[in-house]
DNA sequence: CATGAATGAGCGTTCATTCAT
DNA sequence: AATGAATGAACGCTCATTCAT
C-alpha cells in the first residue's frame, strides 16, 4: 500500500544509508528516530531492520564505514605525493575540502565521536594514516624527533579546530581558503629544518 | 529508609554535580538519563529537581559555569606572564594540567560542545581569552601575521586533540607530561623568529 | 504475547474511545491516567498515541465529537416537530433518553463541563439549538417575553439537575420515565398560554 | 527559620482552609498541589498534614463543611418565610446571591462534584432542604403532585444552569438580578393554582 | 520481502507524603 | 508544633523493536 514506483527506486540499502547519514548530520544520531529515518528513505520502518539489526548497529556501521572510506582515500592522497612536507599538506587540504565537500559526513564522523568512535576497532583509520606518515617522516629526518602522536595532534588538531569553529558560526570561511595557511604553520611546527617553514 | 540519621555524604548539590559531571563526561549529557544521575549521586530523582528545575538547565548549568571558570583562570594564568610565548606556554600548560587535574570536567567542556556550546553565550569564554593574547601578539610581532582564529586552532587544536587521544585510548601518558612538547611546537608553528622555535 | 491471532474485539480506536469514555464518566477526565485507558482498552499505552496525539487531545476530540453530533441530532429531533410546545417536548424526551441510552458519553458531555467546554467552540451545540427554539417560540407568542436564556436554563436546568441526582443515587428511575413529567412541567414554566400547561 | 511574624498570624488551619478554597475555585482541586497551598497559606508543607491526614481530607472536608453550611443556611433563609411560594422565592434569590457573593466557594461546590459529592454523606444538604420544602408543599396543596425530586431539579436545575452559563461566559447578568424572574418562572412550573405564576 | 500498527520499557517531570530537625 | 528537604511512585509521552499481514 505504499506506492507502486513513488521514489525513482535503487536499492533500499542505499537510500536508508544515505536518509540516516543526513539525519545523523544535521540532528545528531541520538535525536533522529529510527520511524524518522524510514520516512526520509522512503520505506517502512520495518525495513530498516532487515538490513540493520538495530539503531545501534547502524550509527556505528555507517560511521565505521565512512570512517575506513576516509582512511583510505587519505591514504590515496597521501601516496600520491612524494616528500613528508608534501604529503602532509596533500593531506590537510584534503581533509579541509572533506569538510567543505561533505559538511554532513564530516559532522558526523569527526564531531560526533561519543557515539562513533566507542568501540570502533576498524583496521583504516584516518588517524593511523596521519601518524604512519609521520613516523616516516621522523625516521628520514624531515620531522623533528617528537613523539609521534603529539606530532599527529599537531597536525590533525589545527584543522578539526578550525571545523569546529566553523560548525559553531566562529569561523565563516570555508577551509579549503585557509588550508594552505594551516598547512604551511603545521609545517612550522614540526619540520626539523626551520628554513622549511617559509 | 534511605539513610539512618543522616546522608554521610556532603551537600546534595555537590554530590548531583560530581555524579552528573562524571556520567557527562563518560556517555554524554544527552546520553545520561536524569535517574541514572540520581543513582550515581545516591539521592532521589525528585532531589534533582529542586536544585534545577530541568534536565537541559542541569547540562547548561554545569556547561556555562564551568566554562566561563575556566576562561577566569585561563585570563589569570595569561596576566601572570610576561611575552607572547610564556603567556601561550603557560596557557598550553594550564589546560593540559586542566584536563589531568579535572578529567571529568574537562571532558565535559571541551569534547562535548554539541550540547553545551549551543546558545552559550557567557561573557568569558576560553577561546577568546587564547585569541586575545594571539592578537596582541601578532600585533606586537612576536606572531607571524596570520588570521588570529587560525593561530587560534593551532595553540588550541593540538591540545584538544591530545585530549581526544587520552579520552578513547591512544594516549596513555598525562597530558602535563607532554605539555612542554607541545608548548614548544605551538611556537615553533606560529613564532615570527624561527629562532625562537628552538 | 497478548492475543494470539489477533484482537478478537473491534477497532482500536473504538475501544480506546469508549474506555476513556466510560472511565472520563465514572471518574472525570483528570483523574484518569492514560495507562489507566489502555489497560481498560485491552491496548498498550503507545497505541493511545497513535490516535490522538495527547491526552488533551482525546478528551476534547472526544467532547467536541460527541457535543457537535448531540447538537445534530437535537436540532433534527426539532425540526421533526411542529410548534414550540412539540418541539421542546421532543428535545426534552430526547435528552432524557440520551441520558438513559448512552450513559457514560450523556454523564461526561453535561456533567463534566470543566474540561470540555472550556474553549469549545464548535459550530453547533445543543445549547444553541434549545436556545433558538425558545427564541422562535417567543417570537411566535408561545413562550412568555422572558430572557431566551434563562428560559433555556429552565428547559435544560431541570434535566441535567435530574440527570445528576440519578448520576449520584439519588434517583434510580430512568429519566426517559419521567420524561413527559418533566416536559409537562417545563412548559408549563415558560408557556405564554397557562391552559397549555395542563 | 520562616518568620517571627509574617502574616498577622490568625489559627494556621483557617489560613490554610482560606489559602485551599481560593486555589480550588480558581484552578480545581485536582490542578492544585500541596505546596501551592502550603505558600498561599504562608506555612510549611508538612503543617498541612497536621489538621489533614491526606490532600483527598482536605479537599473533602472543605467540600462536606461547606456544603452543609450552604444547607444550614438555606434551612434559615426557609424558615424565615412563610407560605411554600414565599419559600422558594426566597431560596432562590439566596442561592442566586451566594453564586454572585461567594463565587468561588460556588463555583468550587458546583464544579467540582466528582471530587466532592461521591462520597458525600453529610447530614445537612442543599437539595434535602429544598426537597423538603417541596414535599410540605405538595402536601399543602401548593404544589403540584408531581414526583418531589422532579419538582427539585425544577427548582434548582434552572439556577445551577444559569449558573452554569455564567461560569462560562454565556451569562454576563449577575445571578441576582435575573433572580426574581427564575423563581417566578420556577413557581410557574410546578404550582398548584396556576394563576399563582403571574 | 516489505509493511506499519502495535508494543512496552524507559524517559523527563511532578507532587503527595514523610521525618529528622 | 512547625518545618521543608528529601523521597519515589506515578504521570504524560517517546521510540526502538516486533510480527501478522
Amino acid at each position: 500500500m505504499k506506492a507502486l514506483s513513488h521514489p525513482p527506486e535503487g536499492e533500499l540499502r542505499e537510500r536508508i544509508d544515505a536518509a540516516a547519514l543526513h539525519l545523523f548530520a544535521e540532528r545528531g544520531a541520538a535525536a533522529t528516530p529510527m520511524p524518522m529515518i524510514a520516512a526520509a528513505a522512503g520505506v517502512a520502518v520495518g525495513s530498516l531492520y532487515r538490513y540493520y539489526a538495530s539503531k545501534e548497529e547502524l550509527v556505528s556501521r555507517l560511521y565505521a564505514g565512512n570512517y575506513a572510506a576516509l582512511a583510505q582515500h587519505l591514504d590515496r592522497v597521501q601516496q600520491a605525493q612524494e616528500g613528508t612536507r608534501a604529503k602532509l599538506a596533500a593531506m590537510a587540504l584534503f581533509i579541509c575540502r572533506y569538510f567543505d565537500d561533505e559538511w554532513d559526513l564530516a559532522r558526523f564522523l569527526l564531531l560526533e565521536q561519543h557515539a562513533g568512535l566507542r568501540g570502533y576497532a576498524g583496521p583504516a583509520n584516518p588517524i593511523d594514516i596521519v601518524e604512519r606518515v609521520i613516523a616516516v617522516g621522523i625516521a628520514a629526518g624531515d620531522i623533528r624527533p617528537i613523539a609521534p602522536l603529539v606530532a599527529t595532534a599537531m597536525v590533525i588538531g589545527p584543522i578539526v579546530q578550525a571545523a569546529t569553529f566553523r560548525a559553531y558560526g566562529r569561523l565563516r570561511t570555508p577551509l579549503g581558503d585557509i588550508a594552505e595557511q594551516i598547512a604551511a604553520t603545521i609545517w612550522a611546527a614540526i619540520a626539523a629544518d626551520q628554513r622549511g617553514a617559509q
